[in-house]
DNA sequence: GTACTTTTACTCGGATACCGTCTGTCCGAGTAATTATGG
DNA sequence: CCATAATTACTCGGACAGACGGTATCCGAGTAAAAGTAC
């Protein structure tokens, strides 16, 4: 059992994003090259983030996409959300009722346990933002990392 | 990404395994007829129990499996280690070090909060345990399932 | 210079392939209780 | 009746097949800016 790399590669998709100006835009032809991740597929992630709400794209030449919430307002949790669905990490296959010949509309015994740990998991990616991220980085970077990073995207910048 | 099914059959098999009286056993076989699972597979997973300590196992005719430690102390915690490894749910596929070119020793970002999630995830898997999982099946289910569950487990004990 | 067309560089979304993991099956080997056999 | 052998019913552990989901690729379609063209 694992989480999907997935999330990483649309977590920091953002957290790029985020370092760019105001309404200014990055392809994700552009993404891909800097996170080294396959650009296909990257879209792919990139377009549920759409549907998600959480960035907006532009299409066209000069296109490209941009944050569309303010980062204080992106969890982590939504992120995780939109590359890997509502699904909970547990989901009861039965044992439990038929193991009693129960009905199934009452929740089995690891049913409750697991759905608490899972409250206490999602909790910790609610409270965790893009913002917050953003501010670690800055924090724990050295100043040549971040400028590197600023004068990559000053290149690659649209708009 | 999904939980597997087989922490819940071994949750469940436990479960049975504990309404047994002291030093008595059953074998796979019973165990499977009861969860109405796959004899082979519940198996396999028994043998995990077993590396894990959990559960001790006799060989030859009148043989099968027992509670090794007190269910006081197997954490629901302990179960999922031995079904599924101490494999975080999360790794790292190197995403932020890509990014910034940097060292592979110094952890991401992302870990960072993941693995806060996770352990807060686990500590309620923790604090959980196979006698308070008893405790709640004694208190929520009526008096007729669990005489019936007793009374096949009386048909089917070894010892 | 303006209006129109073509080219270009993006995103969008579906179809598809690959591959690792989880589930499940099968088999031979080991073990110990039970039963059968021989004296 | 006792000792030994054969049978039986389990666990053990590995090898293997099938299903499923995540990763990745490719393609045609849509869109809009830029470049080219005609008048």
């Amino acid at each position: 059992m694992k989480i999907k790399t997935g999330l990483e590669q649309a977590v920091y998709a953002l957290l790029l994003l985020n370092r760019l100006p105001k309404h200014a835009m990055l392809s994700g032809e552009s993404l891909s090259e800097k996170l080294h991740v396959s650009s296909t597929y990257l879209q792919k992630l990139m377009r549920k983030l759409v549907q998600a709400g959480l960035v907006s794209s532009v299409p066209g030449v000069k296109g490209g996409f941009r944050l569309l919430a303010t980062p204080e307002d992106i969890q982590i949790y939504d992120v995780y959300v939109a590359v890997e669905g509502v699904e909970s990490l547990y989901h009861s296959n039965g044992v439990f009722h038929a193991m009693f010949q129960l009905a199934e509309n009452k929740t089995c015994l690891l049913s409750d346990v697991m759905e608490e740990a899972e409250h206490a998991w999602q909790s910790v990616l609610k409270r965790t933002t893009l913002a917050s991220l953003h501010q670690a980085l800055n924090n724990t970077s050295t100043n040549d990392c971040l400028t590197k990073i600023d004068s990559w995207l000053k290149e690659r910048v649209v708009l």
